[in-house]
RNA sequence: GGGCCUGUAGCUCAAUCGGCAGAGCAGCGGACUUUUAAUCCGAAGGUCGUGGGUUCGAUUCCCACCAGGCCCA
């Protein structure tokens, strides 16, 4: 249906068309103030105050009240919303005629003497105004808004415009990107930008998107990590780097997952993951006292506290405080097996102990995680490109960062022995051949930057929209990320 | 993948144990020079997600499909 169909939309296209055919809309409008700076520099006026001041104004109208020959008009901009004072001796018969053809939604240019109303309300008396843009269609209800989880989605910009939490989430997002950037930068750190189209998907374990170059004639993937790439630039002597940038994995979507979501790597020479762990919790809490004014904030109504240091705890150890039995590697295969199946777990046929205590963990201890916990020493098994533990071979030099029952960050010292990392890869071959659809493959030619020499390096990797949850205390993932992947309509 | 739930006017929501589908806001006409979701009067506005089936008659019951949500794996 048209919007000429619609008697909503048929009236606002009639003016529409009728200032095309006239003079059209203007190109540009010189604002002398936003809203916030008329109120932060008015604020404590008197009912019925004159200031002799006069303002531009401009922003999208939200709400209108006429009542006769005076009408108030609520005008909102990017930094809040001002209130029009409108009355026909001020404006004129002929102004005020013509100010009553706009509607709500409409943006508007206007300028006049600040005031307050008998009320005290900071208005703007105007003299002067212009139509800037015509809103065709009319905006959700002015009181309920917009709730419908669907709408707000599909059409964010409808969702920005008539809820503020929605505009603060938003922000918050861009300034945790701007702080991790300023963190980063500070500790001597240069930003880089690594291949989003691949001929191969190395640095994690996922199923990649798939897609081809025509002029190539080549299938491609789309990255599902930046992580060897990133190496390959501290072999070549960047020595300190980091990316944020968009990620894919080709998985289903829920609260936490989406298919292309933004993800943080960093990597250091010379730094352990200790080194990583101390530089992630203080950034955290940088970030959460910047954004929220302080490191302890409330998530799904239940008080967090980001406040470093954070506990470091093996892997191991938290899984044998919670099951029935107890899980080593010193069991035989079989009597591990039994101990998952014991807690409700049936392995696969291509996991090892390493994989079962991982699924020990996912399924009995990170969903009761809430303060923020570094679990370290992950089982070499599912950890391929982080170096082995000198106090035990079979686990290696890892933390993931848990906090209320979700992952916030991964990191370790990164594996630069390049005849172990050529096992590795080896052994990740065997578990795809096996079965393991989500076993990485080997990248031969990162396996060549190692043999030139990789110092010592700590690795970090961050999902920041669900840091960004965290932060704006936002139970779903679709609602921190603008745009989230939706099937289409129809 | 399995289970449960939702989809009705632009928005937010009702209702119909199967018989002409309702409200508030928005919009339209009218009154009003101090409103704050303004108020008051009036007249409008619908592919009841889509397609089948049952029925004299389906928004309502049944089936399939589409989109979304919640829970589980």
């Amino acid at each position: 249906m048209g919007l000429a169909d619609h008697p909503l939309t048929a009236l606002r296209l009639a003016k529409h068309q009728a200032i095309l055919d006239d003079a059209g809309y203007p190109f540009r409008f010189e604002r002398s103030h936003l809203a916030s700076e008329l109120h932060d520099s008015h604020g404590d006026l008197e009912p019925g105050t004159e200031t002799g001041e006069t303002v531009v104004v401009a922003g999208r109208i939200r709400n209108i009240r006429a009542m006769g020959k005076l009408t108030f008009v609520v005008l909102s901009d990017v930094s809040g919303s001002i209130q029009l004072f409108v009355d026909k001796r001020t404006l004129g018969e002929d102004g005020f005629a013509a100010f009553a053809d706009l509607d709500i939604g409409d943006w508007v240019g206007a300028g006049g003497e600040l005031i307050t109303t008998r009320k005290g309300e900071l208005s703007v008396r105007i003299d002067s105004f212009e139509l800037l843009t015509k809103a065709l269609r009319p905006l959700p209800d002015k009181f309920h808004g917009l709730t419908d989880v669907e709408a707000r989605s599909r059409q964010r910009y409808l969702d920005l415009m008539v809820n503020q939490e929605a505009r603060d989430t938003a922000l918050v997002r861009s300034k945790v990107i701007s702080l991790f950037r300023r963190e980063f930068e500070a500790r001597g750190y240069v930003e880089v930008e690594t291949p989003v189209l691949l001929n191969q998907a190395t640095g994690a374990m996922a199923r990649p998107f798939e897609t081809h170059h025509n002029a190539l004639d080549i299938d491609m993937v789309l990255r599902i990590a930046t992580e060897l790439y990133l190496k390959r630039l501290v072999v070549g002597g960047l020595e300190k780097v980091f990316e944020v940038g968009k990620t894919f994995r080709n998985e289903g979507i829920d609260a936490t997952h989406m298919p292309e979501f933004t993800m943080l790597e960093s990597y250091e020479a010379l730094a352990g993951y200790e080194d990583i762990a101390q530089m992630v919790e203080e950034m955290i809490a940088v970030i959460a006292a910047e954004v929220s004014g302080s490191t302890v904030l409330t998530y799904q109504e239940r008080t967090l506290d980001l406040t470093p240091p954070y506990e470091r705890r093996p892997m191991l150890g938290m899984v044998n405080e919670v099951i029935e039995g107890e899980v080593s590697f010193s069991l035989t295969l079989p009597e591990a097996i039994a101990v998952a199946r014991g807690n409700g777990i049936e392995p696969e046929s291509h996991w090892g102990h390493g994989k079962i205590i991982e699924e020990l963990f996912d399924r009995h201890v990170q969903p009761s995680i809430w303060e923020p916990v570094f679990v370290t020493q992950h089982p070499v098994e599912i950890s391929p490109l982080a170096r082995k533990h000198p106090d035990d071979p079979n686990v290696t030099e890892r933390w993931e960062l848990f906090i209320a029952g979700s992952e916030y960050g991964n990191a370790f010292s990164e594996l630069n022995e390049p005849l172990d990392q050529r096992r590795r890869f080896e052994a990740q071959m065997e578990l795809k051949a096996a079965g393991d659809d989500e076993a990485q493959e080997i990248d031969e030619d990162f396996v060549r930057a190692l043999e030139y020499g990789m110092p010592p390096t700590g690795g970090l990797g961050i999902g920041i929209d669900r840091l960004v949850m965290l932060l704006t205390d936002q139970a779903h993932i679709r609602d921190v990320i603008l745009f989230p992947t939706m099937r289409p309509l129809a």
